[in-house]
DNA sequence: CGACGATTTGAATAGGATCAATGGGAGTGG
DNA sequence: CCACTCCCATTGATCCTATTCAAATCGTCG
């Protein structure tokens, strides 16, 4: 692990409060490494051995029955996987892997258990990562079960033109094989529900893509808050 | 709240080692209320005022969007729910109701938040509990998206046929209607499902229900225990 | 240039949803 | 005890979304 990320790694809220002790005993412990594209980092059955904690790139969490494969989640920095397995100290239900070259943190489930019985402050903050993790997932859920394949991609196109400024134009942050899986759908129907938006002002050129209708994308779309926000600010 | 009723919630795993102060203090704040069916609990949208417990009956989880709505899940006792979104003191990302009889313990989510900062059990036991609702978030999550409705029926109704004592007869816990949303499907939709299992073995009579080929089924079904089994045992 | 992977397009199919109509069982009131 | 009613469950027909399989096209990189 190099020092110069122990910063970083010790500014996320997970940690931020830990007593520095246990901290850098968890650091000690723990592997930074840099993995290439397409690296499977953990297969579901297999005993929590490692919280991971993604630094830099991406890590798409996906599940397998029977001959299926879907896609769960995609996890970007800076936040971690499979805490609750690790917590629970039971086995994995989603595998992992790359989907880029990413930077992860290894940190072994018994010194996160033992940190988590002996530092309150850890404890508290991995309650609100946890229930980060949970309401995300319940997003994903909705996003998934009160949407059309269509809807979806234009919301979160939406997002993302947002997030890039909205200036009415952006780069998709993933390639269109990613994309697709993000959503839910095969790239073959991404495909034809970028062409279903091109009469919403979607034009799109490779990865960049402009929006030059986004009243009537918006229209389509039909934001939510409780779907697409993922910010869980104060009330207002 | 009834004196009879203290010690049962008191066992919970949630309380159960909290200190005798702090849950005290819980319980005075509480209610405990009885419900008829359908009545709403709480609506998406809305502040997080309660933390819920189901003692007895059962609530479904749902969503709106557009004109659409989904299922979630249902909570059967005895568990919480929307204790994501009172830790974080955020609004709730989810409607709840009554689908029969119920009795249901409210206590406000700021009594909660107090509890969890000045009682370390109560703060870890919170955990143990969201990570065990994140995970049977993710299975459920799975289930829908790994299997097709009438994979989704033939599981579930070997689970309940377990449940029951694995005799080759069981009983249906919930009428069809909510069985088809537990599912994620439509009640058309489930009748049709058993239909399709018919020559597997399932004889249906109202909820009454008799699996005479539960090899058959079972090969058709490919349980898994990674979907299907809930007890997060130890690994091994 | 040539090859390879990613993306797009096309045609056929499957899995579900929706709408409409029918059947059946439990409870109610006569 | 029987008719009536209402609600749930079932069945049928049709539509829609998305998947699958196959083939063509595009783009990039060696």
């Amino acid at each position: 692990m190099r020092s110069e990320d122990l910063p970083v790694i010790g500014q996320l809220p997970l940690f931020a409060d830990m007593d520095e002790e246990h901290f850098a005993d968890l650091m000690r412990a723990a592997y930074l490494q840099t993995f290439p594209p397409q690296v499977d980092l953990i297969s579901e059955g297999d005993r929590a051995d490692f919280l991971y904690v993604v630094v830099e790139g991406c890590v798409e969490l996906y599940a397998r029955s029977n001959g299926r494969e879907a896609t769960m989640s995609l996890v970007r920095p800076v936040s971690t996987f499979i805490l609750a397995a690790v917590l629970k100290d039971v086995r994995y239900l989603m595998s992992g892997r790359t989907t880029e070259k990413s930077r992860i943190l290894l940190i072994p489930s018994e010194d996160i258990r033992r940190a988590f019985r002996q530092d309150d402050a850890f404890a508290r903050a991995i309650v609100v990562e946890l229930a980060s993790r949970y309401r995300a997932v319940v997003r994903d859920h909705k996003n998934q079960k009160l949407r059309t394949g269509v809807e979806r991609l234009a919301n979160r196109l939406l997002v993302i033109e947002r997030d890039q400024g909205g200036k009415g134009r952006l780069t998709l942050p993933y390639d269109k094989r990613t994309l697709a899986s993000l959503l839910g759908m095969t790239p073959e129907n991404l495909s034809r529900a970028f062409n279903t938006l091109k009469p919403y002002g979607v034009e799109v050129s490779g990865s960049e893509i402009r929006l030059t209708k986004a009243g009537d994308l918006r229209g389509l779309a039909k934001p939510n808050e409780l779907i697409d926000d993922d910010t869980d600010g104060p009330v207002g």
